[in-house]
DNA sequence: TGTTAGCACTCTTAAATGTTGAGTGCTAAC
DNA sequence: GTTAGCACTCAACATTTAAGAGTGCTAACA
């Protein structure tokens, strides 16, 4: 037993489909014409009125046309959306072509998906939830400087420099680098624990201060991996739709835009959720950042093994092309997978 | 012999005044109670007509009040405008405090600057000019991934992680890096030229193509450092004035601030105009930037020695409060200089 | 019993109209 | 040179009016 019969859904279908193309509450005289299934506007209406006591429409005001409601588009998600056979998509140019950083190919990724969707789009780094140091390496570099050098398992390389008071020889830097790399290499930031640091440095003797400032430095490696980067791209875009463009809405979403830690909430949500590989769509309220209530959200997550994550999101109106952004967001994640199986570089 | 007399300047500093604080155009009757010579509106309003036919005020339409010309802001902030004395500003905290990333401390600065002014700020890393090779150095990182540490004359670190078929010995390694420090320190972009990689491939014999992939790095640092990085912040601000925030010019702004590379000519301009440490203001249509010629643009740059300059913006509506806002900008840049002089690193 | 035509009613939107108030320019008097 | 007074202009706001889209309901029809 369903809910809907067959004509119900029908009739759903196109008055969510016609509100997706013009932002205009749908009337039943429209569906009449709209829809294949010979129906004069008196029965759409009746139907109207049965659909919108399910709660799948309602009306912005009594004698206005009607709009889908969060229920409405759920069930259209869920249901009534074709899936679109996987188009090949425009943006494979914009990519790789020697994109020196990990950094700018995501932001053109970002950009690329802004301007196929006009929604906006957020994209974030890929993120080792558990890592470990792979190698270390001091440097003299001038007289007063020492270059410290860190790479993680997942190839991640972070520079620290350190100042002292006069240039080591390198003998004693050769042996720091020894001892450093037998303590430390292959453990994790868990593993790193008051034990660890008293030995190394009693074993560094006077140049125990240069062992703080690495491990300093280790930590913000590790601390960098916590509070991710967020790229996002088409933050005007929203301007485009009336119903999200007024100045206090505007001005709430492009906030959290700019604040890109509220993004992260978005994150974690999608990291969370139970179908890790699929793709997340929160349609107002359901989203887990207030100031997008009026929004759909919608995230996919990209994964590299070795539980290296991403996540890529698309943020728009609630009346956004479900199937054009879905089908995006499926291709972006194939070929960010094919992106990063190459070069696991930083 | 002055194009205004004392009284025609108190009348136009009063109506700029006071149209900075509202927004709305100013009448006759306004400044007739508002300014300290006692005059009745009728004066007033004669000499408006002169300073209207002399272009440095106008009506937006007959019988409203008057607004400012670009002009009339030029002369303002040119001879009317107090200097205000260098108020201790509450910056200090936000800073320093352990920032381990200059990036992170930019985007800090670049963020009061906007809560402080309520206006939009941009801040761009120092920048060399003419950037030499300092250090070079390959280490093997796992069996098949060497990483190129390249360091600059201004402390900048750069890494490349290099695929190779199979592990270097330890003394192949040595070779290499030696031959690479003996060809390139000292070197900088320009200096680097094909003449100088044929020998260098020559002497590397079969590791030839590590030695690309090194170049090609080296390639990457001096390119960064052209396409230089902006941070803003407070984007949404220009929402706040009504002269603005109509759809169509914010989503031009915004969309300037988003699209970092137009903001780049900002820098550009700023750099090469006279006086290279002062403050420069652009008035509407005196900005680079045309999506701009509503706004005004105040720009300082802030400077290390050497040849590292970066550069510091507000941007605002032309009725920004000059005063404050020139404030701000001095004793950020001050304090910029201050923060860089004790830490190099990236 | 499901479908449809017709009609009265509602409510938004836009255009037309009226009203108010701030501000100006001009003239004449001080 | 300064001021008071007055007629005039124009944006902004409120009110009215008209049009149009859409609904719900009823009654007729297949």
């Amino acid at each position: 037993m369903q809910e809907l019969d067959e004509r119900k859904r029908k009739i759903l279908n196109a008055i969510i489909r016609n509100y997706l193309d013009t932002g205009e509450p749908v009337g039943s005289r429209t569906i009449s014409k709209y829809s294949d299934l010979n129906l004069s506007s008196a029965t759409i209406r009746n139907e109207m009125s049965d659909l919108e006591e399910l709660g799948y429409i309602l009306q912005p005001h009594t004698s206005a046309g009607r709009i889908p409601s969060d229920k409405g588009y759920r069930f259209y998600v869920d249901n009534l959306m074709k899936e679109k056979n996987q188009q090949v998509s425009e943006m494979k140019e914009f990519m790789i072509e020697h994109t020196e950083r990990m950094e700018q190919v995501l932001q053109q990724m970002a950009k690329a998906l802004a301007e196929n969707t006009n929604y906006t789009a957020m994209i974030t780094a890929p993120s080792y939830h558990r890592n470990k140091v792979k190698f270390l390496q001091l440097s003299q570099v001038d007289k007063e400087q020492l270059l410290a050098v860190i790479v993680t398992e997942g190839n991640l390389v972070k520079n620290k420099m350190i100042s002292t008071r006069e240039a080591l020889d390198n003998e004693t830097l050769l042996k720091l680098n020894i001892l450093l790399n037998t303590s430390l290499n292959g453990l994790s930031a868990e593993q790193i624990n008051l034990g660890t640091i008293a030995r190394l440095k009693e074993q560094a003797g006077i140049h125990s201060n240069i062992v703080s400032d690495v491990l300093d430095a280790l930590a913000g490696v590790f601390q960098e991996d916590e509070d991710l980067e967020v790229y996002t791209s088409g933050t005007t875009n929203i301007l485009k739709y009336p119903e999200l463009s007024d100045s206090r809405k505007a001005s709430e979403l492009l906030n959290a835009f700019e604040e890109k830690k509220q993004l992260v909430s978005l994150v974690n949500e999608t990291l969370s959720s139970e179908e890790q590989t699929g793709i997340q769509v929160y349609i107002g309220d359901e989203s887990p950042i207030q100031n997008m209530k009026d929004c759909s959200v919608v995230t996919a997550t990209y994964q590299l093994g070795e539980g290296m994550t991403g996540t890529i999101g698309i943020i728009g109106p609630k009346r956004m092309d479900y199937e054009n952004v879905m089908d995006n967001l499926k291709t972006l994640k194939s070929q960010l997978d094919a992106v990063f199986q190459n070069k696991k570089e930083n």
